[in-house]
DNA sequence: GGGGATTTGTCCGTATGTATC
DNA sequence: CGATACATACGGACAAATCCC
């Protein structure tokens, strides 16, 4: 196939002299990093090299350049030069955050959808890594868990063990897709309690031990205990969002 | 809580005479959305405006507008105005795309594990609906189903009819959010799929034969049926891409 | 259909801040 | 420290698209 033509049927020589409609310079920066086979890190051309290889202006440049740090496409780095982003789920974040802070009226709703969908994730993944586990890993688990409980015999929340404990859970199935997309979800909904002003967990000493319960059917091999355990961790967390939503209003 | 605050902790005041950094412009945009309580489809000051009442050059304003365009947090309408937008999950299909087309060696694993996300997300939710779809529901998805079976006889393939009934396998669950992610998951897929120049599906029939094996397990009310029968579908599925990846090689 | 007003799209030139060497 | 390369920002100008009268 020839560079130049999987992101966009237009081949160049249709665009000479002629305008570019939406964001057809963003495709062809994203289609220049395609074909050079540019890795995350790499180093794009700078700002005056895409305008001439483009054949547009810096503000068309730069434009195109900030949609696509926004997407996390490419990174920019002031007074050094621009390089090939992660392509991480941050865009996600963003616009889930932002979707569910412009529901003022009811962001239970959208939470909710949020968690639903965490619920559905979780509950099938661990049925998929509870018989492949390792006991080296179940053992990484439990050092997670031993932390939680000393932060919660200390009335200490611990979002960020908590965020931990998920990400190690799914590290067997070898899908880098998975945690990605959990802590996505994780982030929108932390951030979003962080904004309403929702206080912290206010009973650790039961979160952990409802983590503690998911361990225990994973080392007995329980798949459907695991799975029961899974969903009440998640019934655990709506109590606590609907409780404090109740409480604001 | 005082307007201006919520996604960003700096005030007004400190920023007079101050460079603003990174994407401060753009996250002054966004809470201006939500101070003033805008919804999908109103329009935004115009860029006039925003000048001003940012203190900015209309260049910046533009950069921070192209990000939120890319964010689908705003819609740019050219010779219109701006106005908000719907905050889909279009970037995270343009970043997932992006991602595994970057990937030129082995997409494969790539698109192995979008297909395994997918495949852990409708497993669960089908376990959901099973037990509250409506007849009238699963009528209209026989309807829909018929519509395959036809097209398979004519040996026509239908990515369309596809997705639409996997849509409407889920509205019952009164979810929004879980079909616009479905719906971003198979539309990377697809685009993947078309860029790397994969024919169609090469049995239709065997498709359709499929998704009625699915919905006659609703209809007998037989969860773990209709979950043995998504995974066959989705192994099928697999099977297509690899096969066609294998054939690339 | 025409014309004027509004708004976004593109471009240029210049000055400034920032990071690397 | 200076020199260089780069991104950041500003102001002005004109073109293109859209809407409204």
């Amino acid at each position: 196939m020839s560079p130049g033509s999987t992101l966009c049927a237009m081949s160049e020589e249709h665009l000479v002299g002629r305008r570019r409609v939406g964001g057809q310079i963003r495709r062809e920066i994203m289609q220049l990093i395609l074909d050079r086979r540019l890795r995350p890190g790499a180093a794009l051309p700078t700002e005056s090299e895409l305008m001439e290889s483009l054949g547009v202006s810096r503000n068309s440049v730069r434009e195109a350049l900030k949609a696509l740090q926004a997407l996390d496409i490419v990174e920019i780095r002031h007074g050094y030069g621009t390089y090939v982003g992660q392509a991480s789920l941050t865009p996600l974040v963003d616009g889930l955050t932002f979707r569910t802070l412009a529901q003022v009226d009811d962001d239970t709703h959208a939470l909710g959808e949020i968690l639903q969908v965490r619920e559905v994730l979780e509950e099938g993944l661990i049925r998929r890594v509870a018989e492949t586990l390792t006991d080296a890993e179940l053992d990484r688990l439990e050092a997670i868990i031993v932390r939680m409980e000393e932060k919660g015999r200390a009335g200490q929340a611990f979002p960020e063990i908590d965020r931990e404990f998920h990400e190690a859970l799914y590290v067997s199935l070898g899908n880098e897709l998975v945690p990605q997309l959990l802590a996505a979800f994780w982030n929108v909904f932390h951030r979003v309690a962080g904004v309403r002003g929702w206080t912290r967990d206010p009973a650790p000493v039961v979160t952990a031990r409802r983590h503690r319960e998911i361990l225990t059917a994973l080392r007995a091999r329980d798949v459907a205990h695991a799975q029961r355990a899974m969903a009440d961790h998640f019934r655990g967390i709506e109590a606590r969002a609907w409780q404090e939503t109740l409480g604001v209003k």
